[in-house]
DNA sequence: AACTATTGTCTCATTTTATGACAATAATAA
DNA sequence: TTATTATTGTCATAAAATGAGACAATAGTT
């Protein structure tokens, strides 16, 4: 949804990106809530004529988060006949006062291909762009109704999150770069949604042999101090 | 590739599809031959504007394979710029002497979608659609230089199906109703490109409990014949 | 009736996972 | 200083899954 006016972006297509962060307690997704709307959306954008779709999806992630260099993984290309909804992108136009004529395009009926982003909740600032008021974090079991076929998109991402949670673990962006064992397995709840054997998921983990060991965390607790870990 | 003329098709966009079948020995893939180009690629086509994109891709199937209600399987946008290959797709309108203005927009950039199908090698009968004169089977490691990047999309629809079989085991559409066990570990073996132990790879696909037994299989083989069994 | 090749099943060893136990320890309270 | 508390790291044992081979059953051939 970046950008204005149809600069030559490939027509009827668009991308949507899941964007997950965890806070330490629950897993959360970058929403967009569009100026004067109430309407409530992914990030997404178009792809230009001369730019291949993974650096559209790079360069609209990082003009949203700031971020570069992040996990990033395509996983459906949603193309339901249905799926758009010419009402919700003309509300949009008109509350921002963007010319109907120039922009018409924006109604057509759209494909759109969906990218899941693991980041660090901490190093990210969310920020709105021309067409938003608002980017902020929000809870997976908590989300607001999303337009179009957005709340779909968001489970199918879950979906493939959950089944390639151990592949994608190396790259996992979700915490920062030190943590707990702790940490990690109320990571691996999260996106499970479901409780772990804290033994088992120790033993596992470290048999990966994945994990650097660091110094002990002193959180002011009254009990044993945890070690920090890092991904070699 | 199918239909001339634009019928309104969603443009820059089209599918490829990967149509896997079993011989019997050896995993293999639908392959076109386009008429006199000596141009090999996927069976594919493009998404109308009034169709859902899965009702493209099974509309697309059915009419290069006669079959209905196979498993299909997206697997993968391809978005590159240089993916795209104008002077293959010249060729293929000039030897079928079709109008350059009315079918230019077939020149231009496109992005496509790749599905894989499983289907019984049996029951195929494949036929030729207007723009090729031959579509066949083609052992997946003896494949001849494909068009485009179709290539690169043989090799991620391989590696997904290796990651998903166990499963899409139930759907699995490459052997007869009814297979013996021997039957069915070579099919494993073909698609995962290793050898497994027999006796293990029997106790695992029991242990599932998805086969039914039925009558056993007299092959006039001078040994004890194997029981059939199918899918639950 | 002996022979051959393959199948179905079993056994035992090895590896992996589940489950609980327990000592170590960082802060707090006595 | 000394108990107390909560959590951590690690071990012990049981249970389950897998690896690797043995072997009898058997459909057809000689």
């Amino acid at each position: 949804m970046k950008g204005f006016g149809n600069k030559n972006f490939i027509p009827n297509l668009s991308f949507d990106c899941v964007i997950f962060g965890f806070n330490g307690k629950l897993l959360k997704i970058l929403i967009l809530e569009y100026h004067n709307t109430g309407l409530f959306a992914l990030p997404g954008g178009f792809v230009r004529e001369n730019q291949s779709l993974n650096e559209a999806v790079i360069e609209g992630v990082r003009e949203r988060t700031g971020l570069n260099n992040i996990f990033l993984e395509q996983f459906h290309l949603f193309g339901g006949l249905n799926r758009s909804d010419p009402n919700a992108m003309q509300r949009i136009l008109e509350a921002n006062e963007k010319d109907m004529e120039e922009n018409s395009w924006m109604l057509n009926r759209f494909l759109t291909v969906g990218y899941y982003a693991l980041i660090n909740y901490e190093e990210v600032n969310p920020k709105p762009d021309h067409l938003s008021d608002s980017i902020d974090w929000y809870a997976i079991d908590e989300l607001p109704p999303l337009m179009m076929d957005h709340n779909t998109i968001v489970a199918k991402a879950l979906q493939v999150l959950r089944n390639n949670l151990s592949e994608k673990l190396i790259g996992m962006n979700l915490l920062p770069s030190k943590f707990t064992m702790k940490q990690l397995q109320l990571v691996f709840e999260s996106v499970l949604d479901q409780k772990l054997r804290r033994t088992t998921f120790q033993r596992k983990m470290l048999s990966l042999d994945i994990l650097e060991r660091h110094e002990k965390l002193f959180q002011g607790k009254a009990h044993k101090a945890p070690y920090l870990y890092s991904f070699k």
